[in-house]
DNA sequence: AAGTCACTCAACCGCAGGACG
DNA sequence: GCGTCCTGCGGTTGAGTGACT
C-alpha cells in the first residue's frame, strides 16, 4: 500500500502561476509566515493549489531574495567547480550562490554550462577532457589496438564537428557499454579538442592557482565516475595519476597504496563540504557494478571504494573547515 | 506567412529523511 | 517500533518562445 496523494490531484490546478495566485502566496507568508504549505489551501481561499506547488512557487520564484537577472561569469565558474567537486548537488551548489535556488542552478547547468563543457571537449559528468576517459577506457577495456572496430569509430583529429554528436558524456557511453558487441555498434565520434580549447576550459575548471583546484572528492559527480585525477593545463596529454581502471585492473594482491597516488590531497580547497555529506553511495554501488562487469569480481571495486573513503577522511582531516560549510 | 525545430525555464513527480504522535 | 505528515531534493516534463527554413 502506498503513500496516500498529499492532495486531492483531480481537484488541484496545475500548471503555470497567474499573478493572483501569487499575490494569494505572498499575502499568506505574510500572514502566517514560511511553512505549512499544506494548509494553504484552507487559509488561502481561492487557491487552489497543492501545497507543495505553493511551497515550489514561494522557493523559486516568489522569495524576496531571489536574483532574477542572469548569471554572471563568477556564479558560473562557481558552478562548475562546485560540480565538478560533488556533482549534481544542486541544493549545496546553490546555497553557495546568494539569490539562486537549486532549481535555477540546474536548468543553467543542463541548459548552458553542460554544453558549454561538451563543445570544449570535457566530459560534463567527470570534468575529464574526454580524449583522457578514451585513453582510461583503453586501458580498462583491453582495447588498446587501434585497429579494433570500437577505436575507429572515433576520430583522433582536430574538428570543426561537435565533440560529442550523440551522448552528452563519454563516461555515459562507457557506463552503458556492456559488452564488445555495443562497442562495435556504437556510431559515436569522438574528436580530441584543440589546445586553444582546452585553455578556454581550463579558465574555468582549472586554474593552477585556483584555490579549488586541490579539491577532489571521492565522486566527483552522481554518476560512477570516480577517478581521482586533475585534469591537465594547456592541452598537454593528461596524466592520470589515480583511477579507476587501476583499482579494476590491478593486482588485487598487492597494497593499494603502493599502486596509486592521490594528487590533490595536500592542495588547500575553499570548496567546502558537510561531514555528513554522503558522497559515496551512489559511486560505491556503481563502481562495484562496473567492476563486477568489467572484472569478473568485487574485490578490486571494493578496495577501490575504500581506498576512496580512506582519502575522503583524510582529506577532511586535513581541513576541519571543510565540515563546516555546506549546511544540511 | 506558415511550419518546424531547438532552447529555456517553470513546474511537476517520486523518493527520502526527519519530526512527531 | 510504526505510521503519518511535512519538507527537501534531484530528475524530468512540457508550455512558451524565438530562430530558422
Amino acid at each position: 500500500m502506498g503513500r496516500p496523494p498529499c492532495c486531492d490531484k483531480s481537484n488541484v490546478k496545475k500548471g503555470l502561476w497567474t499573478a493572483e495566485e501569487d499575490a494569494k502566496i505572498l499575502a499568506y507568508v505574510a500572514i502566517h509566515g514560511v511553512g505549512n504549505w499544506s494548509l494553504i489551501p484552507k487559509k488561502a481561499a481561492g487557491l487552489n493549489r497543492c501545497g507543495k506547488s505553493c511551497r515550489l512557487r514561494w522557493t523559486n520564484y516568489l522569495r524576496p531574495d531571489l536574483k532574477h537577472d542572469s548569471f554572471s561569469p563568477q556564479e558560473e565558474e562557481l558552478i562548475i567547480q562546485c560540480h565538478r567537486v560533488i556533482g549534481s548537488r544542486w541544493s549545496s551548489i546553490a546555497r553557495k550562490l546568494p539569490g539562486r535556488t537549486d532549481n535555477d542552478v540546474k536548468n543553467h547547468w543542463n541548459t548552458k554550462l553542460k554544453k558549454r563543457l561538451v563543445k570544449m571537449g570535457i566530459d560534463p559528468v567527470t570534468h575529464k577532457p574526454v580524449s583522457q576517459l578514451l585513453t582510461e577506457f583503453r586501458n580498462i577495456s583491453g582495447h588498446g589496438n587501434s585497429s579494433e572496430p570500437f577505436l575507429r569509430n572515433f576520430k583522433t583529429e582536430p574538428s570543426n564537428n561537435s565533440i560529442l554528436t550523440q551522448s552528452n558524456s563519454a563516461w555515459e557511453m562507457i557506463r552503458n557499454t556492456t559488452s564488445h558487441e555495443s562497442y562495435h555498434n556504437s556510431p559515436m565520434i569522438f574528436t580530441n579538442p584543440t589546445s586553444s580549447e582546452f585553455q578556454t576550459a581550463f579558465h574555468f575548471t582549472n586554474h593552477s592557482n585556483h584555490p579549488l583546484n586541490g579539491a577532489t572528492s571521492s565522486c566527483s559527480s552522481s554518476s560512477s565516475s570516480a577517478s581521482i585525477t586533475q585534469p591537465n593545463q594547456g592541452g598537454q596529454a593528461p596524466v592520470t595519476t589515480f583511477s579507476w581502471s587501476d583499482y579494476l585492473l590491478s593486482d588485487p594482491v598487492l597494497p593499494l597504496s603502493s599502486q596509486t597516488q592521490v594528487v590533490g590531497s595536500s592542495a588547500t580547497s575553499n570548496i567546502t563540504f558537510n561531514k555528513n555529506e554522503n558522497f559515496n553511495t551512489q559511486g560505491e554501488s556503481s563502481s562495484q557494478n562496473i567492476a563486477s562487469k568489467v572484472s569478473g569480481t568485487c574485490h578490486p571495486a571494493s578496495s577501490f571504494v575504500d581506498e576512496i573513503l580512506d582519502k575522503d577522511q583524510e582529506m577532511l582531516s586535513q581541513f576541519p573547515q571543510l565540515l563546516n560549510d555546506f549546511d544540511y
